[in-house]
DNA sequence: TTAAACTTTCAATATTTTCTGAAAATTATG
DNA sequence: CATAATTTTCAGAAAATATTGAAAGTTTAA
């Protein structure tokens, strides 16, 4: 395999696997071009290498860097705007890891809370059985959520260092 | 808030915040019903309770089931199938994992995999470049892989004991 | 200024995903 | 068996999501 099929396949393959990670294929798409490409890239640059329409391109790139991954960098003497992706994996990684936990985690734990108030005095059986059931999953979402918070602050060697040895002996 | 509108809404706010998990809005909200319902539930209960068609009901049974997560039962003198979801909140979890697991990184890591077949001695800077994203990518995939094989076989006081204590101190 | 270069927006369209409901298949019962 | 009860399938409808492209908006520089 060439280095410009690998990239092919990299862009192309990114774009489809983003689908079971709830992101859409345009916006994966323009993140692994930009992750593996050695220079900037205009809006222009992306909408052909992908074949996709300028206001695609201009709502991804914007996602994008709403996210952090991606940012506008100004070439002298140039007009337009051109665009990187960060290119350190960790940082990359956690920057990935906050915002699902903001998407998929904080949610959760709000409902969570709203939902112990019931008074589960008042109720029999049943209602012990949400309670814990509440409880339980509450506990576990604030468990995860403190995982997430020392992923975020974490350097990735001593992460992975700590992680690995305590849990995979 | 009584028992039976917190009920409803778990089952309300479980569907919505679905979309943010993708899975689908009614097969969370199957799982919800199930997960808080001291009886075992019919597929008609289910529709009915959820105001979906029969299609639906069953099919989204059948992913719960394929998941892991429901289970038919029969009762006595009973033709037809009911359905009761696992309450242990720490198999759920485990059970989710497994399947994310299946779905988000054993996919990125076989492609990462491909990938390091490049002969990247014939490149210059730019494949360089490239397979370190690539390496970086796969190590990255394969800690995140090892947590996960760890969370899978873990205890949960066990498992939250040690990564709290060493992560969050 | 103003006109060209460039970016953003958004209504219309296309695509993908989910849901329905009736028909087909399966299973249990007399 | 035959028939009634129940489950499964699946083509078409509906809903949700993503994309286009042209018009509107903004910025730069002559």
């Amino acid at each position: 395999m060439t280095l410009f099929e690998a990239k092919n396949l990299f862009i192309e393959a990114w774009g489809s696997i983003s689908s079971q990670w709830g992101i859409n294929k345009t916006m994966a798409q323009v993140h692994a071009l930009l992750m593996i490409s050695m220079e900037e890239m205009s809006t222009e640059d992306i909408m052909e290498k992908l074949s996709v329409s300028r206001g695609n391109a201009n709502m991804n790139l914007r996602d994008l860097i709403n996210w952090g991954l991606v940012r506008k960098v100004f070439k002298p003497g140039e007009r337009r705007e051109f665009f990187v992706a960060e290119k350190d994996v960790w940082k990359i990684a956690k920057q990935i890891a906050k915002i699902r936990k903001a998407k998929e985690l904080d949610p959760v734990i709000k409902l969570l809370e709203q939902l112990k108030d019931i008074d589960v005095t008042q109720e029999g059986e049943d209602g012990k059985q949400f309670y814990k059931l509440i409880v339980d999953v509450h506990r576990l979402t604030l468990n995860l959520d403190k995982l997430m918070e020392a992923i975020l602050k974490a350097d990735e060697s001593w992460f992975w260092d700590r992680v690995l040895k305590l849990l995979v002996r």
